[in-house]
DNA sequence: CTGAAAGCGCTAACAC
DNA sequence: GTGTTAGCGCTTTCAG
């Protein structure tokens, strides 16, 4: 990075000012400007191989072009489509993303907050939200565009993105129901995570609507979203002596945990046991048994996320829905059958 | 992102001068300070919530604190790790980082070189080389600290860290070979990609040193790493007319792909056809059937990447090694059997 | 239509 | 020890 050329060097080059160099050079320029010297100024910026300080013109404009992606865990499969769907729409329009990986741990979350503001980004997509962040709410309370995706915060301030939880457990608890089962535990999401918490909601709701006692079907509740919890919780539902013919999961990763525990108690998916998931995270149909499962945008969450945040980025004052829906659709496979009892 | 709290700012809430703010909030400062005044300044300096700029301290120092990461693409389960890798170790010593894909297309990987130079990135880790980019060299050439990952560039300027490809290529082969395989097929990876060009050059030499003939072991080249090219290659060798007893392929996208198809002519893995992989790439394991394959090293080559840019980062004239070889091992699991004919 | 000049927030000589 | 000053590269008034 030495030696970079700058203005001062095109216009030294052409013999115009640096201010007429970096009017000839905007696109879209305040002012007017004589078709001849925006020629010459263009090429002997691209002779001279001119590349933009945007370090300069966003200490000078307050816009770096630059976007945060806070997310939990890049490894978690479900979150890459997520990225690149955001960078679909936000890279053509000239904005680089810096990614961050929070381990939904609260601590590291503010910290990375900060990180990124520190780089002056001009938003962020935050894909991990928890519940309730100070950190992250006073950003977007100082008038930093936020947009919540997949998780809500309680702070009404920030625009959220969530999948349609409600439909999504009702469709897997109807097809358990369908199938015959009518003693179906849930492997819940940890509650300080709204999708946790929304979709265990869902789930009661859906039982009573199917006239269900509470007893018929136990809920426990994983401190993570992920395999080693559904481990844990499959076990724990076990050994508390509940009686069920199926286990509806909050998520992909507790359903294949479950199904892994349940295994090695002899408890085979789907012939004596059904289990379904959510999320039908990438490669999920590759893995036996083939996961029974809700799915959720992925690529296209990202792409709604980075057009509102998009759209508060270029105009503060835009109107964006406090909350958006996406659809969930059921993916019916091979996890799921009678019960044998 | 409205009324930032400047140094100016703590300045006259201390009532001392804006750089002697400056250098009381640097942590190795050069000159000797009060420590009645610094204790002051960061007093009033996080009583007012101040966050460094670092765009303006950027464009003083030369430094932004923030690394590139140019990756082929993150939805490929590969490089999540790796991409923590690099962070593991540059996040504790305060870069962030902006991570872009390059989906091997020459013509994004020219730009997005671009799109990290604006932003004055300090150094790039490149994990998706094409063997010769000119923009990248170029950089490197104007005194950007570059590494190479995964792949190298023909470029000897970019120090690269890859695998032992020659050694995880002979483990595969010894494996078939003991197995009694004496018909291989091999599912080359692209030429353009050093990966795929050394794993071919690999098979060649192993083939030879076993003894077996040219055409016993006939190759076939994909266009990209990828599942579709897998099954597009195994149903060329078959078309062929070729006759082998196992593939083995230039990473395990391929030989998934291949698998498939070879399943859907009905010759099943591993009963009718041993097949084997490389990279061992995330939840692998828990697709049936279980992959044989090499396994690289990932979170850890990260790790290695992001060391080695950090002391090139730190003073450019460091000495790190032109090429770094990292170890690879066997991982035998459930896709290779003795020949049936 | 183009030049001059100021200044974004910070750091680094150089004074005192 | 601390204040003064200049300037990183750019945009944006304000003149002319």
């Amino acid at each position: 990075m030495r030696n970079r050329i700058t203005l001062k060097d095109i216009a030294r080059e052409t013999g115009v000012h640096v201010s007429t160099v970096s009017r000839a050079l905007d696109p879209n320029a305040p002012t007017p400007l004589t078709k001849d010297v925006v020629a010459r100024v263009r090429a002997a910026a691209d002779a001279l191989g001119y590349q933009p300080n945007r370090l300069a013109s966003g200490l000078r404009t307050n816009r770096t072009m630059t976007v945060g992606v806070m997310i939990p865990d890049i490894t978690n499969t479900l979150f890459p489509p997520i990225v690149r769907g955001i960078e679909s729409v936000l890279e053509p329009l000239g904005y680089a993303s810096i990614i961050v990986n929070t381990d939904s741990v609260k601590e590291r979350e503010s910290r990375l907050v900060g990180v990124l503001r520190e780089r002056g980004v001009d938003g962020i997509i935050h894909t991990a939200a928890l519940r309730s962040d100070p950190k992250i709410s006073e950003a977007a309370a100082a008038g930093l565009p936020v947009i919540a995706l997949n998780r809500k915060t309680d702070s009404a301030a920030i625009p959220s993105i969530i999948n349609d939880e409600t439909v999504g457990i009702r469709h897997a608890f109807q097809h358990l129901f369908d199938h015959g089962h009518r003693r179906i535990a849930h492997i819940a999401g940890p509650q300080d995570l709204s999708t946790g918490q929304m979709r265990r909601e869902a789930f009661e709701r859906v039982r009573r609507e199917l006239g269900l006692p509470a007893s018929a079907c136990p809920i426990v509740e994983a401190k993570r979203f992920d395999e080693a919890e559904g481990r844990r919780c499959a076990s724990r539902l076990i050994t508390l002596g509940k009686d069920f013919t199926a286990v509806l999961c909050a998520n992909d990763r507790l359903a294949l945990g479950a199904i892994d525990q349940l295994k090695s108690i002899g408890l085979i998916c789907p012939v004596d046991i059904s289990v379904t998931g959510f999320n039908d995270m990438p490669m999920l149909d590759l893995i036996p048994p083939r996961l029974t499962t809700v799915r959720i945008q992925q690529f296209e969450a990202g792409q709604v996320a980075a057009n509102m945040l998009y759209a508060l980025m270029s105009d503060s004052d835009t109107d964006v829905p406090t909350q958006t829906i996406l659809p969930v659709e059921l993916v019916v496979r091979d996890s799921v059958a009678p019960p044998r009892r």
